[in-house]
DNA sequence: CCTTGCCTTGTACCTAAGTACGGGGGTTAA
DNA sequence: TTAACCCCCGTACTTAGGTACAAGGCAAGG
């Protein structure tokens, strides 16, 4: 197994040295083994652990919900319906969200066409400050 | 008009009065008028702009923006083409990320079924493992 | 007269997800 | 030998958008 420093795992995952510590010391990684001279050392498994964390975060998971993943795998009590259940609710929020900026996006097409330079006011403005506006 | 304190005008718009005070500092709202006793008055226009702000963000709009738009409309200077330069550009973002959405919302369809409990580990811990991922 | 309740102020605290800094030490190469 | 790098550590700072707190003033009501 290959074995890397903090930098070389950090340039392999694209992320900075200090975020590793970080997620070290919020125990989103584990804390690695040290050579002779107390540098950290890094594995494949690592790295894994990593590229999940980035992908999960780009997924839209906090590093909270990321670290409560993670401690699910070592408790292995039907991990998969746990992980099954969190990836659901987290598809929910994502449905919402998508569907709250479609609301957003339909206002502010309105919006762009509401405008009229000849305005004293300018009618975007006046739009949202209405107490109803969404 | 009619006058309003700031806890009168904060349950209006549904705000905590802190949150007033606090966008006074950030100069989102005109330092209020005072009457013989150093309370804040507020009014209609006040509110509106409240309203606005709470619009604005609600729309995606950081309060940086928002001020931004706000000091726009006191140069008056061809406000409109400049609101809805900025309308136009919160309007592409908004659109990037309902696209990024939903290719969150793809990988998070796929992965809910690709998980199996007879696994010995969890496939959606796996897939987020690869480095390809995304 | 005292309590309640509103207002004032400044300052400190909060979360999230890092990033930066200062001080120290070990290894390598010119 | 001295500079250039790498690593260690702990702590402080950052941004955004607030929220909370402590200490105090003033007016009305019981």
């Amino acid at each position: 197994m290959d074995k890397y420093t903090i930098s070389q795992v950090a340039s392999l995952a694209q992320i900075n040295k200090e975020t590793i510590r970080y997620y070290e010391r919020e125990h989103l990684l584990p804390e690695p083994v040290r050579d002779e001279r107390g540098y950290r050392c890094y594995d494949e498994n690592d790295l894994k652990q990593i590229h999940f964390i980035k992908s999960a975060q780009s997924l839209g998971f906090s590093l909270k919900e990321i670290s409560a993943i993670l401690s699910l795998q070592e408790t292995s009590d039907s991990v998969c319906e746990n992980v099954q259940n969190t990836v659901a609710a987290k598809l929910k929020i994502v449905k919402d969200k998508i569907s709250q900026l479609k609301k957003i996006e339909r206002a502010l097409k309105s919006l762009k066409n509401s405008c009229n330079p000849q305005d004293k006011q300018c009618a975007i403005i006046k739009t949202l400050e209405d107490e109803k506006f969404f």
